[in-house]
RNA sequence: GCCGUUGUAGCUCAGUGGUAGAGCACUUCCUUGGUAAGGAAGAGGUCGUGAGUUCAAUUCUCAUCAACGGCUCCA
C-alpha cells in the first residue's frame, strides 16, 4: 500500500500502482471525468500514469493552469494525427501549448505542399471525427538507441535533432490513435474530453526561431472542453477588437497613413496632435522638477559620427540607408543619443555640472522590417520622450532610481498597472557582434541596475539577450488588446558611447574621467504610448487628453446665442469646446457625441436658457444633472489641471 | 525580409466573365424636436497598381504595392 496525500492534507492509502484517475474516481465519478492530469510531487503527470510510492498529489482539471496546458498540448498531438492522415509524409517538429495567445501550435515540414485555410477547414473536420473516438493517449518508455533507429528509418531529421539533446533512460512516445510522437508528455487521458476545435491561423516559423534556418510551417489552434466555452472565447476576441488602436484611432480621428508616404509613417491628424501637445506638456513639467534642461536637435549626422557611437556596427540594420551630399554620407537618426552627447561635448564639464540632464522629444527614423509594422506600435518615423543624464558612478543609483520614480508617477497618473519591469541583459556569446565587447563592464552595469531594483523595492524579472548594443537596461512590458507584447518605456545605462565620444568631465582632483550615461524614455515614443492608451482606456481618454473636451449640444436652433455664450465662456477658461448647431434631434447629436467618445456634453434648451443653467451628461454615464455655467467650469477646470483619470 | 490571408464609394461591407450595389457619412430641402439614429431628394467608385488569358476582366492567371494574422526583429 502507498500514501497519497490531498491538498487539504488528507491523507488515503491505495493499492500500489494506483492512478491519479483511480483517486478521482474514489472520491467522486464527476471529479473523475473532468480530471485532466495530476500533479505528482511537484510535477505535472499523465493521470493514468501508474503511481508506486507515497505521493502528494493535485488533480487538474480545466481550471488548474496545467490543466488546460496539458489539454491543449493533447489537442497539439490530435491536430498533428489529422495532418498527418491527411497529408502523409510531413515531418513534425515540436507542438506546445501556450499562454499568449492561449492555444497551441505545433512546427511542420511540408515539404512543398503549401497549406491554405481550405486545408484548416478539413484539418478540423478530422479533427474533430479523431476527438469523437475517444482514443486513450498512452504512454511508452524506449531506450535512446531505439528510438534514434525509429526516426532514423523514417528519414526524420528534427525529432533526430531533439533525440541529440535527451537523455536516455528519458525518452518517451506517446500514441493515439494512429499517430505517435516523442513527446515528454504529460497528456489527457483521451481525446474525447476535446470537444470544442478552432484551427486559427497558418504561419510561416523559423525552424528554431533562427532566420537562417528553413521556414516550417506552423499551426496554431485553441480547442475547449465545451462549445460554449470556445463560443465564449471567440466573443472575447471580437470584444477585445473594439478596442484595438488602429480601429480607435481611425474612429476618433487620432492618426493616419497613406501608401504615398511610405509605410510606418505616421500623420497626426488634428484630435492626435492634441493629445500629443498633452502629452509633452505633462513631460516638460516633471522633467522641469527633474532637473532636466531641453535642447532640440537635427534629424540627420554624418556617417562620422555614427561610426563613432557604434550605430553603424551594431544598429545598421535597423536605419534608412545613407543619402550622399557634398561627398558626404548623412544618415537619418534612430537615436538621439550621439546628438545628445555632442550637447555635452560642446562645453568643458567639470564635475560641479553633473549630473547633466538634457531632454528632448527627439524625432527618430528606423528601418523596421515591413512585417514588423504594427498600427502606431511598430512604426518606421518615432518621436521619443527621451533623455540623456550625464553622471559620475557615484551619483549613478540617485539617478537611476529618480528616473524609475518618474516612471512610477508616470505609471500612476495613467493608471498603468498591468506591466512587467523587465531587467534587460545581455548575451555573453554575442560580445561584439550584438553588444559592445566589454566583458567587465557589462558584469559592472548589470549589477548596478540590479541593486537600484532591489533596493527600490521593484518587482522585475530578468531576461538575456534582450540589452541595447551599449548597456543594460530595465524595460516595461506591456500587452496589447491583441496579447501582443511591446516594451513602452526604457531606462537604460550607457558604459560605451561616453568613451568612444571621449566625453568627459574635471573632477575634484582636477584629472579627467569619463560620465556613465543614462538614456531614458519613460513615457517611450508618441506612437507606442499613444496606441497604448487608445487600448488602455478603450478609446474613453481622461478629459485632460480629450481631443474634444465639452461638447454643446443645443435642442433646437432658437438656443444657440446663449450656446455661443457658453461655448465662449469654456474656451475662455481653456477648454476644448465643440458645439453641434446642427438642425438635428437632440437624440442623433447626443448618440453622435457618445459615439466619439467626448466626455462632456451639454444639453442646453428652454429650461436652461430660462435658469441660466446647464444640463451635463458624462460619456458612458448618461444624464448627471444640471449645473450652473461657472459651476461646471469650476469642476472641468480642477479636472484637468489635476490631470483625474475620471473614474 | 519570410509564411498565410485580404484589397469594391470617406467608413463598414454585399456582388458579378458582358464596364457595379447597400447602410452610415456628405450636399440640398422639409422638420425645431428634451437625453443613443426624424423625413425626402442628390452627389460620390475607370472595383489597390501593372501586365497576361479572353470577342469581353472588377471577376481568371502572374507580377507588384499596401493592410491584416504569425515568424524573425524591436521603443
Amino acid at each position: 500500500m502507498i500514501n497519497i496525500t490531498l491538498p487539504d492534507g488528507a491523507v488515503k492509502q491505495f493499492e500500489k500502482g494506483v492512478t491519479a484517475l483511480d483517486v478521482a474516481k474514489s472520491i467522486s465519478e464527476g471529479l473523475a471525468r473532468k480530471v485532466l492530469a495530476a500533479n505528482v510531487n511537484g510535477q505535472v503527470w499523465d493521470a493514468t500514469r501508474p503511481l508506486n510510492e507515497d505521493a502528494t498529489l493535485k488533480l487538474l482539471t480545466w481550471n488548474d493552469t496545467e490543466g488546460k496546458s496539458t489539454f491543449w498540448h493533447s489537442s497539439a498531438h490530435l491536430m498533428a494525427e489529422a495532418v498527418e492522415s491527411l497529408f502523409p509524409g510531413v515531418k513534425f517538429w515540436v507542438g506546445p501549448a501556450t499562454v499568449n495567445p492561449p492555444g497551441f501550435y505545433y512546427d511542420i515540414d511540408f515539404g512543398d505542399k503549401k497549406l491554405t485555410e481550405e486545408d484548416l477547414a478539413k484539418l478540423e473536420k478530422k479533427m474533430n471525427e479523431l476527438a469523437k473516438q475517444s482514443n486513450a493517449y498512452v504512454r511508452k518508455e524506449m531506450p535512446k538507441n531505439e528510438a534514434v533507429e525509429y526516426f532514423a528509418g523514417k528519414g526524420d531529421e528534427y525529432k533526430l535533432d531533439l533525440l541529440q539533446n535527451l537523455e536516455d533512460g528519458k525518452i518517451t512516445f506517446y500514441s493515439q490513435g494512429n499517430f505517435t510522437d516523442l513527446c515528454r508528455g504529460p497528456h489527457i487521458p483521451n481525446t474525447g474530453f476535446i470537444k470544442a476545435i478552432k484551427l486559427t491561423n497558418i504561419a510561416g516559423a523559423y525552424w528554431k526561431g533562427d532566420e537562417k534556418n528553413k521556414q516550417l510551417t506552423r499551426l496554431y489552434g485553441i480547442t475547449f472542453p465545451s462549445q460554449k466555452e470556445l463560443d465564449e472565447y471567440l466573443a472575447l476576441l471580437e470584444e477585445a477588437k473594439k478596442r484595438d488602436h488602429r480601429k480607435l484611432g481611425k474612429e476618433l480621428g487620432i492618426y493616419t497613413m497613406d501608401d504615398d508616404v511610405g509605410q510606418g509613417l505616421i500623420m497626426w491628424l488634428p484630435n492626435g496632435t492634441v493629445i500629443i501637445e498633452e502629452l509633452e506638456k505633462l513631460a516638460k513639467e516633471t522633467e522641469e522638477d527633474g532637473g532636466y534642461k531641453r535642447v532640440v536637435t537635427p534629424h540627420i549626422a554624418k556617417e562620422s559620427m555614427y561610426l563613432t557611437s557604434g550605430h553603424l556596427p551594431y544598429y545598421a540594420d535597423s536605419m534608412y540607408p545613407p543619402m550622399e551630399l557634398d561627398g558626404e554620407k548623412y544618415y537619418l537618426k534612430s537615436m538621439n543619443c550621439p546628438h545628445h552627447h555632442k550637447i555635452f561635448a560642446a562645453e568643458p564639464k567639470s564635475y560641479r555640472d553633473l549630473p547633466y540632464r538634457i531632454a528632448e522629444y527627439g524625432t527618430v527614423y528606423r528601418y523596421e522590417q515591413s512585417g514588423e509594422l504594427f498600427g502606431l506600435m511598430r512604426v518606421r518615423c518615432l518621436h521619443m520622450n527621451d533623455a540623456h543624464i550625464y553622471c559620475t558612478k557615484e551619483q549613478f543609483n540617485d539617478e537611476f532610481r529618480a528616473v524609475n520614480e518618474m516612471y512610477l508617477k508616470y505609471f500612476k497618473i495613467f493608471g498603468v498597472d498591468k506591466y512587467v519591469m523587465r531587467l534587460s541583459l545581455h548575451s555573453p556569446e554575442k560580445l561584439g557582434v550584438k553588444y559592445v565587447n566589454e566583458p567587465q563592464l557589462w558584469k559592472e552595469t548589470e549589477e548596478m541596475v540590479r541593486n537600484v531594483l532591489i533596493e527600490s523595492n521593484i518587482p522585475y524579472v530578468e531576461v538575456q539577450d534582450e540589452a541595447a548594443f551599449y548597456g543594460p537596461k530595465i524595460d516595461v512590458q506591456i500587452y496589447s488588446v491583441i496579447g501582443r507584447e511591446f516594451t513602452l518605456a526604457t531606462n537604460q545605462v550607457d558604459f560605451s558611447q561616453g568613451r568612444s565620444f571621449k566625453l568627459q568631465y574635471t573632477t575634484a582632483d582636477n584629472s579627467a574621467d569619463t560620465p556613465l550615461i543614462i538614456h531614458r524614455a519613460p513615457l517611450g515614443t508618441h506612437e507606442r504610448f499613444i496606441g497604448f492608451l487608445l487600448e488602455h482606456y478603450a478609446g474613453k481618454l481622461p478629459v485632460w487628453l480629450s481631443p474634444v473636451q465639452v461638447k454643446i449640444l443645443p435642442i433646437s436652433d432658437k438656443f444657440l446665442d446663449y450656446a455661443h455664450d457658453v461655448k465662449a465662456k469654456l474656451r475662455k477658461a481653456g477648454v476644448r469646446v465643440e458645439m453641434d448647431d446642427r438642425s438635428e434631434k437632440i437624440g442623433k447629436k447626443i448618440r453622435e457625441a457618445e459615439l466619439s467618445k467626448v466626455p462632456y456634453m451639454l444639453v442646453l434648451g428652454e429650461k436652461e436658457v430660462a435658469e441660466g443653467r446647464l444640463s451635463v451628461r458624462r460619456q458612458g454615464k448618461g444624464d448627471t444633472g444640471s449645473l450652473s455655467v461657472d459651476e461646471f467650469i469650476g469642476t472641468i477646470v480642477d479636472e484637468i489641471r489635476e490631470r483625474k483619470s475620471g473614474e
